[in-house]
RNA sequence: GCGCCCGUAGCUCAACCGGAUAGAGCAUCGGCCUUCUAAGCCGAGGGUUGCAGGUUCGAGUCCUGCCGGGCGCGCCA
């Protein structure tokens, strides 16, 4: 509905004398067109005259006028005024949000998903977490906006990868490796001899406990035997991964998050991809010794110091591998890829960026795109709960699902915007969670599936066809503003992937079930006159396939009843 | 010290590319269940959008400075 009335726009503006608005300064003029806050103002607002006024040295108003003038005929429109200081408004024909209702109600799973993507591959990276523990609130976090953005894009059609990477190598794995042999060892944190940094956690004793028993634990379709041989660490590593990663699977596969691709870090050592970046990188001449190191010079490329890509004990540093694995993304034919990691990583971002520019492949600058969320504070008992791994005090991911549910773990978590902090309250998500803002808008979907089990009940009839036809009998304020409330939903999937801001979904489902606990109140929709039935039941069933489809987007089932 | 993010009601957060009177939930107070689910609805109170300037027809939104909070600034990842 945005998009036409920009259209009508598009042709007054052509339509305009040369002589009140220059050819020239038609050019790439972005029509703007909005939805009003205040119903007074009609349905859609444009600004498109106060932005015209400077170039054709014209008072707002008068441009808005002569647009309004040149206006096409639209089935659409019913009329429009001018109004405050050149705002054009947009009344809209209540037959024009009678067939967005249909179309809702014909495009069913489909309306709100448009073409805007084209079908071009996107990659999205997100989660990954080292296997050296279970993943935790953070975790989360990533999880759900990396998962939601992922069904956002697919939604606006883009080809979606999602894909896991992971670190089964270097320092941190060799500090888990050690720990889980300190376990196997009968040591715990406080004893001496307990690994200097090792991994605290109670969880590394049933990592250690497993190996002893000689269990078979199988991740990423390797399998893993432990051999209780305390001194064999390779076993341990191997056997520790295994076991860790096992874990992490079942907490995404609990909180309903799945991924196309595992990406091991290790396979960019045993394919040689680590060596060859190196090699190249040397020949482009953007490297240097110093101090038995060898570096890149980041600085070339806009970081702020230059970094160490291989130790003076020749082993390499992570971001060596993290370029090489970014030359891997680009050469399966990746050209936008979107690495969703914590605010934590923000420092990766320069250097992996400048890795890439010193290779001279032809990567253009600003790739990839790196969304970056906030760190998440918990709260439990009034207090904030530190998160450390190694500490082993810990707020997993598991946890909060278990003990608040999926549901409203996903939506806690995928409701705010990324780049503000966020603080998870446990005791307020447990003792209140009928209370939990989701529960809101699953009630509304709720109740549309509950009265149509009540009609059933009733032996009542309801024609959905029929309804359809009927939907101009729905002239009540309430049902307007349903009807204007279910139409946004196309502009809120566009935006939601524009911005990268799958937030905004669960603000607009908010809005929307509010719209409909409004209605549901004020009105019966299973009255005595049929024609009126059909059509408000008609409506209720748009409403309720427009919060499945929102929810659907993140993640959150829509439930039949509650 | 430098870089990035944030600062909006008592609390947790919204506000679409700069638009018209800054909105929800929780909490507080007052109403509404014989009638499609009260996990709901209606109403009330609650704001100098951290502070000070600037840009413009118009600023919570953009720019500058300051104040406050978070993250990062390893030959850790």
């Amino acid at each position: 509905m945005k998009a036409s009335i920009a259209e009508l726009l598009r042709i007054a503006l052509d339509r305009l004398p040369a002589d009140l608005l220059p050819l020239e300064a038609r050019d790439g003029i972005d029509i703007q067109v909005e939805r009003t806050r205040d119903r007074a103002h009609g349905d859609f607002a444009s600004n498109l005259a106060l932005t015209l006024a400077k170039p054709a040295r014209r008072k707002p108003r008068d441009i808005a006028q002569a647009l309004v003038n040149e206006l096409p005929v639209s089935d659409l429109v019913i009329r429009t005024e001018i109004a405050g200081p050149g705002f054009i408004n947009f009344f809209l024909s209540s037959d024009a949000y009678a067939a967005e209702i249909r179309n809702v109600l014909e495009r069913a799973d489909d309306y709100g998903r448009n073409d805007n993507g084209g079908g071009r591959k996107v990659q999205i990276e997100f989660v990954s977490a080292n296997p050296t523990g279970p993943l935790h609130v953070g975790h989360g976090r990533g999880a759900a906006i990396g998962d939601s953005l992922a069904r956002v894009l697919a939604a606006n059609g883009w080809k979606v990868t999602r894909e896991f990477y992971y670190n089964d190598a270097g320092a941190q794995i060799d500090n888990l490796t050690r720990s889980v042999q300190a376990r196997c060892k009968g040591l715990t944190p406080d004893d001496a001899g307990w690994p200097e940094d090792g991994y605290r956690g109670e969880y590394i004793r049933d990592v250690a406990d497993a190996y002893m028993r000689k269990q078979t634990v199988v991740s990423d379709d390797q399998s893993f035997t432990g051999t209780g041989d305390v001194e064999d660490l390779e076993a341990i590593r191997h056997f520790a991964v295994a076991y860790l990663r096992r874990e992490q699977d079942a907490d995404l596969k609990a909180f309903g998050v799945e991924f196309d691709v595992f990406f091991l870090e290790s396979s960019l050592y045993t394919g040689g991809k680590v060596e060859e970046t190196v090699r190249q990188l040397v020949a482009k001449g953007h490297t240097y010794e110093s101090e038995g190191a060898l570096w890149l010079k980041t600085t070339d490329f806009g970081d702020d110091k230059d970094r160490v890509m291989r130790k003076s004990d020749g082993s390499y540093t992570y971001f060596l591998p993290d370029v090489a694995y970014h030359i891997d993304k680009w050469n399966r034919g990746f050209e936008r890829v979107i690495n969703e990691h914590g605010a934590d990583h923000h420092s990766t971002l320069a250097r992996v960026k400048a890795g890439l520019q010193a290779l001279e492949a032809g990567i253009p600058e600003g790739w990839p795109d790196y969304m970056l969320h906030q760190m998440v504070t918990v709260m439990r008992g009034g207090e904030e709960v530190k998160i450390s791994k190694r500490a082993g005090a810990y707020v997993t991911l598991r946890d909060l699902i278990d003990q608040v549910g999926r549901d409203a773990t996903r939506y806690f978590l995928i409701a705010r915007k990324p780049d503000s902090q966020l603080v998870f309250d446990i005791d307020l998500a447990l003792k209140k969670s009928n209370e939990n803002p989701v529960y809101y808008i699953q009630y509304a979907h709720a109740r549309v599936a509950s009265v149509l089990r009540e009609i059933a009940e009733r032996g009542m009839r309801y024609d959905r066809a029929a309804g359809m036809q009927k939907l101009a009998m729905l002239e009540t304020e309430h049902e307007q503003a349903m009807m204007a409330a279910i139409s946004r939903y196309p502009e809120v999937v566009e935006a939601a992937a524009r911005n990268l801001e799958p937030h905004i979904v669960s603000i607009y489902l908010t809005e929307l079930a509010t719209a409909f606990h409004t209605w549901y109140h004020a009105q019966k929709f299973i009255v005595e006159d049929e024609d009126l039935r059909n059509a408000r039941v008609a409506l209720a069933e748009a409403a309720g396939q427009v919060i499945r489809n929102g929810l659907a987007l993140l993640g959150v089932g829509a439930p039949e009843r509650m």
